[in-house]
RNA sequence: GUGGGUGUAGUUCAGCGGUUAGAGCGUCAGAUUGUGGCUCUGAAUGUCGUGGGUUCGAUUCCCACCACCCACCCCA
């Protein structure tokens, strides 16, 4: 118990974490390129933020939350998404009166859900996601899915597809939702126990209900997108040509929902093709032009998505995309003889200092088994140090793939070993 | 939250109601005097997931709990 890690969290172990930051490179690059800025927000959060930001009849915040008084009395809530903190900042650091767009992003976020760990899907994730504010065209939405997309592509990810679709505005959706009631209507008694309670609370959501029983059922079901206003339509037609525009291959995918209250008009999903099992979701996000408001802030409206990144990790691993283990040293220093070793520290720190990887000897190991271990290190020199050198104020160099020695003073050492690693 | 499966060295896995529980890989050491990858030899490491029960005796059978995996639900 106690050397085991929380239910449904996972450790980062060094062979593991090399993967991580190829990811977080790239996210980091495109972002960079795309005009994203890093933000920070804290890891728990007032929990009022996230019963207004997120809606409290979502099932996240009704069942997921990890939700704890602190010893103040507050009740303060683990943030089981990105977006909710991210306004918050928002509005504290009165960030919406800077030049607009305000574009940003967030990666390695801990993300936690009170759920039942399997593969895939943990009590702490960490999402890398993106939100832009203040702009309303569809132009920046199509931006945002083409980071994503080119994210998980330059990857090298295969399989995915991109799933788009409009959930209208509170202008149009209601007249949606009734029509859709009206259809449902008399079907009520056919569809499964978690759809007769959403038929009142948020009907929409039986849309997107896997039970075979619902689907028969909405076989005829009005869709979204007969009904949205002419602002929503056009969004969305405006959308699907900017997606076009920068060659992003879509699917029209009108059952799409959310599992969160604060979408409008665009929402969007990237799944992943998994042989033998459901396909699984990377990351999804949408339009959420109230929240701001909502939160007490402007009008303003804004988009974002979050991805989850050990899903992002779990696909590279299965379609074999993680980088191999990678060497911890590109030199390491031999120590031969106990009046070597200080002078062998000495040396190793100056190679540092001139920007090799340089190790040295730590364990009092033999010559030979310091060779064994400097192998297994991935050295492509090793550097011997042991009486013969110290009298002549030298130091062997021995090319690992030639086989070839060359003594070299311990002045030279540096520049000779950059040459011979062409740094 | 519901249903099913699994749990033995660091790791991948054998094994059996009965003496000191095994193998491959990994780790460490050695194969003479200052030199690696290959090979050979040897060594260390297990409360057999945890706690109960059945039994003369349990790692093996039963129950509970814990953890992981799979499906559902939900989601990233």
């Amino acid at each position: 118990m106690l050397t085991q890690a929380p239910r449904g969290t996972k450790d980062v172990t060094p062979e593991l974490s090399a993967g991580w930051q190829v990811i977080e490179a790239r996210m980091r690059d495109i972002c960079a390129r795309m005009g994203y800025r890093e933000v920070r927000t804290p890891t728990f959060e007032h929990t009022e933020l996230f019963l207004r930001g997120v809606g409290d009849t979502t099932d996240i915040v009704q069942k997921e939350m990890y939700t704890f008084q602190d010893k103040g009395e507050r009740s303060v809530t683990l943030k089981p998404e990105g977006t909710a903190g991210v306004v918050r900042m928002l509005l504290e650091h009165k960030l919406f009166a800077e030049a607009l767009p305000l574009k940003l992003y967030y990666l390695y976020s801990p993300v936690f859900r009170y759920d039942k760990p399997q593969a895939g899907r943990y009590r702490e994730h960490h999402q890398f996601g993106v939100e832009a504010f203040g702009a309303a065209m569809p132009t920046v939405d199509a931006e945002q899915i083409a980071l994503f997309w080119n994210l998980l592509t330059g990857l090298g990810l295969r399989d995915l597809s991109l799933h788009i679709n409009s959930i209208g505005c509170p202008v149009c959706r209601p007249t949606y939702q009734a029509k859709l009631k009206e259809f449902l209507a008399g079907k009520l008694d056919h569809l499964c126990g978690t759809c007769k309670g959403r038929f009142d609370r948020n009907p929409m959501r039986i849309l997107d209900c896997k039970s075979p029983e619902c689907q028969a059922q909405l076989e005829g079901a009005p869709s979204v997108l007969d009904c949205l206003c002419e602002e929503c339509k056009d969004h969305f037609d405006g959308l699907q040509a900017a997606l076009a525009t920068v060659n992003i291959p879509f699917e029209i995918d009108p059952r799409i929902v959310r599992g969160l209250d604060y979408y409008t008009k665009t929402v969007f999903e990237v799944l992943t093709k998994e042989v033998g099992g459901a396909s699984l979701a990377v990351g999804a996000g949408g339009r959420y032009d109230g929240l701001v408001e909502q939160l007490g802030g402007p009008a303003m409206p804004g988009v974002g998505f979050g991805m989850g990144m050990e899903r992002v990790l779990l696909v590279m691993e299965r379609q074999g995309l993680l980088p191999g283990p990678a060497n911890v040293a590109d030199v390491f220093l031999c120590v031969q003889g106990e009046s070597a070793r200080l002078p062998a520290l000495q040396l190793t720190m100056a190679l540092r200092d001139a920007g090799i990887r340089a190790d040295t000897d730590h364990m009092g190991r033999s010559l030979k088994a310091q060779f064994k271990y400097a192998d297994k290190c991935g050295a492509k020199v090793v550097a011997v140090l042991g009486d013969e050198e110290l009298a002549t104020g030298q130091v062997t160099l021995r090319d690992m793939t030639t086989r070839e020695e060359v003594r070299v003073s311990l002045a030279e050492a540096p520049a000779a070993l950059q040459m011979k690693l062409s740094i």
